[in-house]
DNA sequence: GTTTGTCTCAAACAACTGTATTAATTATAC
DNA sequence: GTATAATTAATACAGTTGTTTGAGACAAAC
C-alpha cells in the first residue's frame, strides 16, 4: 500500500489527540490504521519520531500563519503596539483554522502540554514563534512586570491545553457541537481579561487571610 | 513498622504529584517508601484505592475551609454577592494553605485534571463544593451568559491544573523559590480579569478573519 | 527473467505493569 | 509462654509495552 505512512500518521494523530501520547500504544495505532506493527518502525524508527512527524506536518504552516497575522496586526496598529486581543488571536486563530481539516491536531498539541512533553518540543521547533509572541505581549502590556507576564503566559498555556483537549467536568451547553473556532474566540476574550488584570503588588505581606 | 501505611501514602503523594498517576508504578512507590510490594495491596487493595486515600486525606479539610471562607465572604458582602476575586480566593487559598504541610498534594490535584481523572473524582467527592462555587460565580457575574460562564470555568480549571503541577515552558523569574501561596494569588488576579472580561457576542458571524 | 530495493508479515524479544499467593515474621493479648 | 492476629517478605502470574528480527511479497529497472 502506497499510503501506509499517511494512514499511520492519521491514526496516530487521532489517537494521540483522544487519549494522549503515553496512553496510546503502537498496537492501538496499527489496529486503527489497518497496517502491520513493523511498518511503524520501518517508516518512523520509533514512537517518539512518529509523534514528531505528526506534529511537524501541521505545526510548520500554523506557525507561519501565526507570524503573518501578528505582522499584519502590528502594521495596522503602528506605531502603537498591537493590543492583547489581537496578539492572542494571532496565536490561537491559526490553530482553529487547521482544526477544519485536521480536527485532532489541536488536541494533540493540548495533550503535549498536559503530559509535560511540550518544553522539549517547543525548544526544538517553536522557538521563533514563542519568542515573537513574548515580545508582542511585552509591548502590548508595558506596565506589567516581567515576572507577572511570564506567570500569566504559564496560566494561559494551561487554559489553552485544557480548552483544546480536556473533557470538562461539567459540560457547557452545546459543548459537543460548538466548533473549535468559536471556542478559541471565547478563550481569547477570557485570556485578554486575564492579561489586562492589574498586577499583584510586588512582594507585600500575604493578603491571603 | 508501624507507619508503613503513612510512608506509602507520602511516597505515593510525592510521586503522583511529580510524575502523574499513570506514569508512577507501584514499584516506584515501594522503592521510595522502603516497603514491600505486598504492603500496598494489603493496606489499600489496589492502585486506584491508594490514589483515593491520597486525595481524601487532604481534600476533605480543604473543602471544609473553602466552604467556610465562602460563607464568610458572602456574609461580609451581604446583601450583595461576594465579588469574583473573593470567590476565587475562597476556592484557591485553602489549597495554598495545605501546600504548607503537604506540598505535593496540590500537584496531585493538578495531575488529576491533566490526566482526565478529575471528572470521576469530582462527582464522587467534590460535588457539594463545585455546586456551591458555581452558584457563587453565577451571582457574582449576573450579566454573564450561562454557557460563557461554564466555558470560563473550564478555562479556569486548565489554568489551575497547569499552574499547580506543570513545568513552565519558560520559567518565570524566581519560579523555583516562590511559594504556592503567592503563585495562587497571581492566579486569582489573572482569573478574576478573565471572568470579568466582556462576554462574546452570542452566535454572530465569525470575527476571526 | 532476473535482480534490487521497498515494504509487509508473523513471531519473538526483554522489560515493565498491576495483581495474587504462600510462607515467614512480628506484635499483641491472655 | 503460647495463641491469635497483624504485617512483611519473596516469588510468581498473566498481560502489555516499545522494539527487533528474518523470511517472504511485491514492484520497478535492467
Amino acid at each position: 500500500m502506497i499510503d501506509t505512512k499517511d494512514r499511520i500518521l492519521d491514526a496516530a494523530e487521532r489517537l494521540f489527540g483522544e487519549q494522549g501520547y503515553a496512553a496510546t500504544s503502537l498496537r492501538h495505532i496499527i489496529a486503527d490504521a489497518g497496517v502491520n506493527l513493523a511498518a511503524i518502525h520501518y517508516h518512523f524508527g520509533s514512537k517518539e519520531e512518529l509523534l514528531g512527524e505528526v506534529i511537524m506536518r501541521n505545526a510548520a504552516p500554523v506557525n507561519e500563519t501565526r507570524l503573518a497575522m501578528l505582522d499584519r496586526f502590528d502594521a495596522e496598529a503602528s506605531p502603537a503596539p498591537a493590543p492583547v486581543e489581537q496578539v492572542l488571536e494571532a496565536f490561537l486563530a491559526p490553530m482553529a483554522e487547521v482544526a477544519a481539516c485536521h480536527p485532532q491536531f489541536v488536541k494533540v498539541m493540548g495533550r503535549m502540554h498536559a503530559e509535560g512533553l511540550m518544553p522539549t518540543i517547543i525548544r526544538r521547533h517553536f522557538h521563533t514563534v514563542v519568542e515573537r509572541f513574548h515580545q508582542a505581549l511585552r509591548r502590548a502590556l508595558p506596565e506589567l512586570p516581567e515576572d507577572e507576564l511570564m506567570w500569566r503566559v504559564h496560566f494561559m498555556t494551561g487554559a489553552m491545553a485544557h480548552a483544546t483537549c480536556a473533557k470538562p467536568v461539567f459540560e457547557p451547553p452545546g459543548y459537543a457541537t460548538e466548533d473549535m473556532r468559536r471556542r478559541l474566540e471565547r478563550l481569547v476574550a477570557f485570556l485578554s481579561g486575564g492579561f489586562r488584570a492589574p498586577a499583584l503588588a510586588p512582594e507585600q505581606a500575604e493578603v491571603t487571610q
